[in-house]
DNA sequence: CTGTTAGCGCCTTCAG
DNA sequence: CTGAAGGCGCTAACAG
């Protein structure tokens, strides 16, 4: 039952000298003799201090808080909890800390958030946005000179820096480790040609077939919903060609397994003899099943990387000039045969 | 752009009251005009004001910052990260926001966040412990009066609610669920008697035996360590036994790999006939085997309860009267056969 | 119901 | 190297 909280006006009085000494010992200014900051720490010890952060950030121009907010649009999902240890390891050895929410995929909890952060001072914000978040949702906080980095996705128009992932690497990659198993009828499925997802995804399949010197065949590049369903779908007219394909490069791993279900209900079993790549699009990376080999970011390294160009930013003394999004490199993951891939190995 | 941050003391001028005032809308204070009221509010939209907490924490008493510390000791397991959101669940709803810290079992790590906690004036923490974690770590944040609660692991000595998972009563749901499924040869494997926790899930299995009116049998209660190696080494020992048992309950997770590792090198398919429970230690969670049912607490529904707890304690303005430690009901948990169980769906 | 006056704990001049 | 003021943005008493 410690009565009034201890101050530095306490530590002073109890050391003898005066507060400002004092506060220049907690800032570790070289302007204080050497005895005297170990006598002010031992009495800071002794007293039981703890600096007050809060009062310090009030005094001092403006957020200089330390606290890096960080929101995410689903932490149930794992990849957006490694995500979020990605991003607390930086964080945290660079002596900040991390406020963090879960939006839940709503964009009214993710304003409100938001808004609660910034009634705390963040110095910073690195977000995983709700799906149907617009550069509207962002333009407060980043008009109020507060660095934002955003992660996955990005939010077309919004003054913030972003990382995403490297799409036609992630596909081109997927196709040379088919390529590498030894096939060469490799069909690319899911998803409608009318988002630049998908133009992206696409375009590195066409390298990937292009450098392993396959000729390309427009019966392999099969659209369909970005689904399960679609998988389904797609998958079944991919095995009425003439010549089918032995191994798909899937659109996202929902049309993957799609493409599962489809193979197994011909009494194909995915993984053994056809091949099949998702890739990993996270929202549905909790359902990942065991034959699939999958295409992703590493989680954490991206977190790692948004946190460090956040730290950047808010160390420049102001947000980077534009918005400036960068391309995580993507990483094959094997199925491991049981269980669930083991992510964490690759971390 | 905005120059210098907007106050209560422009947007009082701006709507010609005074600061108070202002203040006492910003309270939802009813000792306001309702047209004044309204009109503050329209003031502050158009000037883009935001409360400054940090300066509201600060001459109020202390501690009413709205902030809650939640620290746990693996992030990276998806067990704690959704303990996390079962927290961030009900601390968003209370209008308060959640520090997150990842300590990766590192004492010196959660020393060290704790404390940058405090500095941040936390009005409460929530605490799954890093594995060495003694009550003198506790000592110095109970005894400034700042509500402690610990979940999954509890802290002996410390002066803090903790939430922990009824052992008992899981493995005898484990050996009901397993008796009704028509086992009767029911083993308990792994571990050492020398620990609470050991103590606890042996009386849960034997009272389960009881209940079924299954007689005890000596040689069906082996030890082992309790790791994957343990498990290999206490299955052989059983199948050994002239009446072999037809299902295991594990000590933990851990154990209960090395179960399923030494049956199949038996040629005995787990799940099939052979039925393995294993305790879900929380510790081995992600990498669950499919053919395995498992015992475990729904971490969501434990963070909510600390959470709420926590809260609990935080509104009646001082820590609980003494440290309780409250046992969190388990849930059986089938084994879906593919990929891993659908933990979220339990949720 | 609204305005005035003090600080909360800290950091920054500015002198000694 | 150290002491004395002043103020960050807000709220808590009091006055009006």
């Amino acid at each position: 039952m410690t009565k009034g909280r201890v101050t530095v006006i306490d530590i002073a009085k109890a050391a003898g000298v005066s507060k400002s000494t004092v506060s220049l010992v907690l800032q570790g200014s070289p302007l204080v003799n050497e005895a005297t900051r170990a006598k002010v720490n031992v009495v800071m010890r002794e007293l039981g201090y703890v600096y007050n952060r809060g009062a310090a950030t009030l005094r001092q121009t403006t957020a200089k808080s330390r606290i890096i907010g960080m929101v995410v649009n689903d932490l149930t999902n794992g990849f957006f909890a490694e995500l979020a240890v990605g991003v607390d390891m930086v964080v945290q050895s660079a002596g900040f800390v991390q406020f963090l929410a879960n939006t839940a995929e709503n964009v009214d909890r993710q304003q409100e958030v938001i808004a609660s952060m910034r009634e705390h001072g963040i110095s910073g914000l690195i977000i995983s946005p709700a799906r149907a978040t617009t550069a509207l949702d962002l333009k407060a906080i980043t008009e109020a000179g507060i660095p934002v980095v955003t992660a996955v996705r990005n939010v077309p128009g919004a003054k913030c820096s972003s990382l995403v992932s490297d799409n036609a690497a992630g596909t081109l990659q997927a196709v040379s480790h088919l390529v590498s198993l030894g096939h060469r009828r490799i069909a690319f499925v899911g998803g409608y040609p009318d988002t630049m997802v998908f133009e992206e995804r696409l375009r590195g399949y066409m390298e990937g077939l292009k450098s392993a010197g396959i000729a390309r065949q427009e019966a392999y590049v099969i659209a369909s919903s970005a689904s399960r369903a679609g998988g389904v779908e797609a998958i079944s007219k991919a095995l009425k060609l003439s010549e089918p394909p032995t191994a798909t490069v899937c659109f996202n791993d929902a049309v993957a397994f799609g493409v599962c279900d489809g193979l197994r209900s011909q009494g194909i079993e995915p993984g053994r003899g056809f091949g099949v790549v998702g890739f990993d699009d996270v929202i549905e990376a909790k359902a990942a099943v065991p034959a699939l080999t999958t295409i992703s970011v590493d989680p954490q390294a991206m977190g790692r990387k948004a946190a460090q160009l956040l730290l950047r930013q808010i160390n420049a003394g102001k947000a980077e000039a534009e918005a400036v999004t960068t391309a995580v490199r993507l990483v094959v993951r094997e199925s491991c045969g049981q269980g669930f891939p083991a992510r964490a190995e690759t971390a």
